[in-house]
DNA sequence: AATACATTTCGAACATCATCGATATGATCT
DNA sequence: AGATCATATCGATGATGTTCGAAATGTATT
Protein backbone atom coordinates (compact mmCIF):
# COMPACT_ATOMS: atom_id res chain seq x y z
CA UNK A 1 0.00 0.00 0.00
CA UNK A 2 1.41 3.40 -1.24
CA UNK A 3 1.65 6.43 1.55
CA UNK A 4 -0.50 8.35 -0.59
CA UNK A 5 -3.12 6.06 -0.20
CA UNK A 6 -2.97 5.77 2.96
CA UNK A 7 -3.59 9.06 3.88
CA UNK A 8 -6.27 9.66 1.43
CA UNK A 9 -7.83 7.15 3.05
CA UNK A 10 -7.17 8.47 6.36
CA UNK A 11 -8.75 11.56 5.90
CA UNK A 12 -11.52 9.97 4.51
CA UNK A 13 -12.58 8.04 7.93
CA UNK A 14 -11.13 11.46 9.77
CA UNK A 15 -14.00 12.85 8.02
CA UNK A 16 -16.28 10.46 10.28
CA UNK A 17 -14.59 10.55 13.47
CA UNK A 18 -16.70 12.25 15.36
CA UNK A 19 -20.39 11.72 16.51
CA UNK A 20 -21.61 14.70 15.12
CA UNK A 21 -20.80 13.88 11.49
CA UNK A 22 -21.52 10.35 11.69
CA UNK A 23 -25.02 11.51 12.59
CA UNK A 24 -24.99 14.35 9.95
CA UNK A 25 -24.55 11.65 6.94
CA UNK A 26 -26.95 9.34 8.43
CA UNK A 27 -29.32 12.10 8.46
CA UNK A 28 -28.41 13.61 4.80
CA UNK A 29 -28.23 9.91 3.51
CA UNK A 30 -31.48 8.23 5.08
CA UNK A 31 -33.31 11.57 4.07
CA UNK A 32 -31.76 11.50 0.49
CA UNK A 33 -31.19 15.16 1.31
CA UNK A 34 -31.66 17.67 3.56
CA UNK A 35 -31.66 21.40 4.54
CA UNK A 36 -29.18 22.90 6.70
CA UNK A 37 -31.55 24.47 8.86
CA UNK A 38 -33.11 21.43 10.94
CA UNK A 39 -29.16 19.57 11.60
CA UNK A 40 -28.86 21.90 15.07
CA UNK A 41 -31.89 20.86 16.50
CA UNK A 42 -31.57 17.11 14.73
CA UNK A 43 -27.79 16.95 16.48
CA UNK A 44 -27.77 18.80 19.96
CA UNK A 45 -25.15 21.34 18.61
CA UNK A 46 -24.93 24.66 17.86
CA UNK A 47 -25.48 26.22 14.70
CA UNK A 48 -21.82 27.27 13.71
CA UNK A 49 -20.54 23.98 14.83
CA UNK A 50 -22.98 22.17 12.89
CA UNK A 51 -22.16 24.27 9.37
CA UNK A 52 -18.49 23.39 10.38
CA UNK A 53 -18.56 19.74 10.59
CA UNK A 54 -20.81 19.90 7.42
CA UNK A 55 -18.17 22.17 6.04
CA UNK A 56 -15.00 19.30 6.67
CA UNK A 57 -17.87 16.40 5.10
CA UNK A 58 -17.71 18.49 2.02
CA UNK A 59 -14.16 19.35 1.71
CA UNK A 60 -13.83 14.95 2.28
CA UNK A 61 -15.61 15.35 -0.92
CA UNK A 62 -18.53 12.71 1.43
CA UNK A 63 -21.24 15.91 0.35
CA UNK A 64 -22.43 17.94 -1.79
CA UNK A 65 -24.00 21.38 -1.16
CA UNK A 66 -26.10 23.40 -3.20
CA UNK A 67 -27.91 26.99 -2.11
CA UNK A 68 -31.76 26.34 -3.16
CA UNK A 69 -32.88 30.27 -1.97
CA UNK A 70 -32.42 31.04 1.72
CA UNK A 71 -31.46 27.60 2.69
CA UNK A 72 -28.81 25.39 1.90
CA UNK A 73 -29.10 21.48 0.80
CA UNK A 74 -27.12 19.03 1.37
CA UNK A 75 -26.60 15.46 0.02
CA UNK A 76 -24.60 12.43 -0.44
CA UNK A 77 -21.65 11.70 -3.19
CA UNK A 78 -22.35 7.91 -3.17
CA UNK A 79 -19.15 7.38 -5.40
CA UNK A 80 -17.05 8.74 -2.45
CA UNK A 81 -19.35 6.51 0.32
CA UNK A 82 -18.16 3.68 -2.38
CA UNK A 83 -14.88 4.41 -1.98
CA UNK A 84 -14.97 3.96 1.70
CA UNK A 85 -16.78 0.75 1.09
CA UNK A 86 -14.30 -0.80 -0.84
CA UNK A 87 -11.69 0.24 0.89
CA UNK A 88 -12.15 -1.86 3.78
CA UNK A 89 -11.86 -5.43 1.46
CA UNK B 1 -30.13 6.65 14.53
CA UNK B 2 -29.34 6.80 18.59
CA UNK B 3 -26.74 8.97 20.47
CA UNK B 4 -24.72 5.58 21.42
CA UNK B 5 -24.83 3.85 17.82
CA UNK B 6 -23.09 7.45 16.39
CA UNK B 7 -20.57 7.61 19.32
CA UNK B 8 -19.72 3.59 18.51
CA UNK B 9 -19.09 4.12 14.78
CA UNK B 10 -17.13 7.58 15.54
CA UNK B 11 -15.01 5.66 17.64
CA UNK B 12 -13.98 2.78 14.76
CA UNK B 13 -13.49 5.25 12.28
CA UNK B 14 -11.62 6.83 15.02
CA UNK B 15 -9.59 4.21 15.27
CA UNK B 16 -8.45 4.34 11.24
CA UNK B 17 -8.35 7.79 11.30
CA UNK B 18 -4.91 8.04 10.75
CA UNK B 19 -2.49 6.85 7.97
CA UNK B 20 0.38 4.90 10.82
CA UNK B 21 -2.91 2.45 11.46
CA UNK B 22 -4.78 2.55 7.77
CA UNK B 23 -1.57 1.21 7.25
CA UNK B 24 -0.98 -1.18 10.03
CA UNK B 25 -4.47 -2.92 9.08
CA UNK B 26 -4.07 -3.10 5.37
CA UNK B 27 -1.07 -5.33 6.28
CA UNK B 28 -2.54 -7.22 8.78
CA UNK B 29 -5.20 -7.58 7.10
CA UNK B 30 -3.62 -9.01 3.79
CA UNK B 31 -1.10 -10.98 5.50
CA UNK B 32 -3.88 -13.10 7.58
CA UNK B 33 -1.49 -12.37 10.63
CA UNK B 34 1.59 -10.20 11.58
CA UNK B 35 4.66 -9.64 14.09
CA UNK B 36 4.91 -6.45 15.61
CA UNK B 37 8.19 -6.90 15.07
CA UNK B 38 8.26 -5.79 11.34
CA UNK B 39 5.70 -2.56 11.78
CA UNK B 40 8.00 -0.18 13.20
CA UNK B 41 10.06 -0.93 9.83
CA UNK B 42 7.26 -1.13 7.62
CA UNK B 43 5.35 2.02 8.27
CA UNK B 44 8.22 4.49 9.33
CA UNK B 45 8.06 5.00 12.78
CA UNK B 46 9.12 4.02 15.82
CA UNK B 47 8.51 1.63 18.10
CA UNK B 48 7.03 3.28 20.84
CA UNK B 49 4.84 5.30 18.08
CA UNK B 50 3.78 1.55 16.64
CA UNK B 51 3.08 0.15 19.68
CA UNK B 52 1.00 3.09 20.55
CA UNK B 53 -1.35 2.53 17.23
CA UNK B 54 -1.34 -0.82 17.68
CA UNK B 55 -3.13 -0.50 21.33
CA UNK B 56 -5.57 2.07 19.77
CA UNK B 57 -6.98 -0.94 17.24
CA UNK B 58 -7.10 -3.18 19.81
CA UNK B 59 -8.86 -1.37 22.03
CA UNK B 60 -11.12 -0.28 19.24
CA UNK B 61 -11.48 -4.20 18.63
CA UNK B 62 -10.40 -4.05 15.10
CA UNK B 63 -7.46 -6.09 15.78
CA UNK B 64 -6.65 -9.11 18.14
CA UNK B 65 -3.25 -9.79 19.74
CA UNK B 66 -1.81 -12.72 20.76
CA UNK B 67 2.28 -13.37 22.53
CA UNK B 68 4.06 -16.20 20.79
CA UNK B 69 7.35 -16.77 22.39
CA UNK B 70 9.68 -13.68 22.62
CA UNK B 71 6.83 -11.83 19.63
CA UNK B 72 3.28 -10.12 19.74
CA UNK B 73 1.01 -11.30 16.85
CA UNK B 74 -2.17 -9.57 15.34
CA UNK B 75 -4.48 -10.31 13.09
CA UNK B 76 -8.32 -8.27 12.09
CA UNK B 77 -11.28 -9.31 13.78
CA UNK B 78 -13.53 -9.68 10.74
CA UNK B 79 -16.56 -9.35 12.60
CA UNK B 80 -15.72 -5.88 14.13
CA UNK B 81 -14.35 -4.73 10.50
CA UNK B 82 -17.92 -6.32 9.38
CA UNK B 83 -19.69 -3.68 11.16
CA UNK B 84 -17.85 -0.91 10.02
CA UNK B 85 -18.74 -2.40 6.55
CA UNK B 86 -22.60 -2.39 7.23
CA UNK B 87 -22.67 1.09 8.82
CA UNK B 88 -22.08 2.67 5.76
CA UNK B 89 -25.43 0.94 4.09
C1' DA C 1 -31.90 50.19 -0.37
C1' DA C 2 -33.30 48.53 3.86
C1' DT C 3 -34.67 44.86 6.62
C1' DA C 4 -34.80 40.03 8.06
C1' DC C 5 -33.18 35.58 8.20
C1' DA C 6 -29.71 31.72 7.02
C1' DT C 7 -25.06 30.40 6.91
C1' DT C 8 -20.14 30.99 7.20
C1' DT C 9 -15.98 32.88 9.11
C1' DC C 10 -13.27 34.59 13.03
C1' DG C 11 -11.14 34.29 17.62
C1' DA C 12 -10.30 32.00 21.53
C1' DA C 13 -10.61 28.33 25.14
C1' DC C 14 -10.15 23.81 26.04
C1' DA C 15 -9.45 18.93 24.95
C1' DT C 16 -7.41 15.27 22.40
C1' DC C 17 -3.73 13.21 19.58
C1' DA C 18 0.89 11.92 17.46
C1' DT C 19 5.45 11.38 18.31
C1' DC C 20 9.67 10.01 20.48
C1' DG C 21 13.45 9.26 24.09
C1' DA C 22 13.88 7.09 28.29
C1' DT C 23 12.45 3.70 31.22
C1' DA C 24 9.90 -0.33 32.77
C1' DT C 25 7.89 -4.79 31.95
C1' DG C 26 7.64 -9.28 29.82
C1' DA C 27 9.76 -13.38 27.49
C1' DT C 28 13.44 -16.54 26.32
C1' DC C 29 17.87 -18.71 26.76
C1' DT C 30 22.14 -20.05 29.08
C1' DA D 1 19.55 -15.81 38.49
C1' DG D 2 21.57 -13.08 34.86
C1' DA D 3 21.76 -11.55 30.11
C1' DT D 4 19.31 -10.33 26.06
C1' DC D 5 15.82 -9.02 23.09
C1' DA D 6 10.75 -7.54 22.28
C1' DT D 7 7.10 -4.72 23.66
C1' DA D 8 4.58 -1.50 26.61
C1' DT D 9 4.32 2.52 29.54
C1' DC D 10 5.76 7.21 31.06
C1' DG D 11 6.54 12.10 30.43
C1' DA D 12 6.78 15.82 27.62
C1' DT D 13 6.10 18.61 23.47
C1' DG D 14 4.05 20.29 19.42
C1' DA D 15 0.12 19.75 16.38
C1' DT D 16 -4.67 19.23 15.52
C1' DG D 17 -9.69 19.18 16.71
C1' DT D 18 -14.18 20.63 18.98
C1' DT D 19 -16.98 24.11 20.53
C1' DC D 20 -19.34 28.46 20.80
C1' DG D 21 -20.24 33.61 20.94
C1' DA D 22 -19.62 37.41 18.05
C1' DA D 23 -19.25 39.35 13.77
C1' DA D 24 -19.29 39.04 8.67
C1' DT D 25 -21.33 37.40 4.47
C1' DG D 26 -24.91 35.80 1.52
C1' DT D 27 -30.00 35.56 0.05
C1' DA D 28 -34.54 36.97 -0.40
C1' DT D 29 -38.51 40.15 0.42
C1' DT D 30 -40.72 44.60 0.82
Amino acid sequence: MQDGEAEDLALLFKALADPVRVKLLNLIATAGEACACDFPAAVGKSQPTTSHHLSLLVKAGLLHREQRGKWAWFWVDQDRLGALRAALD
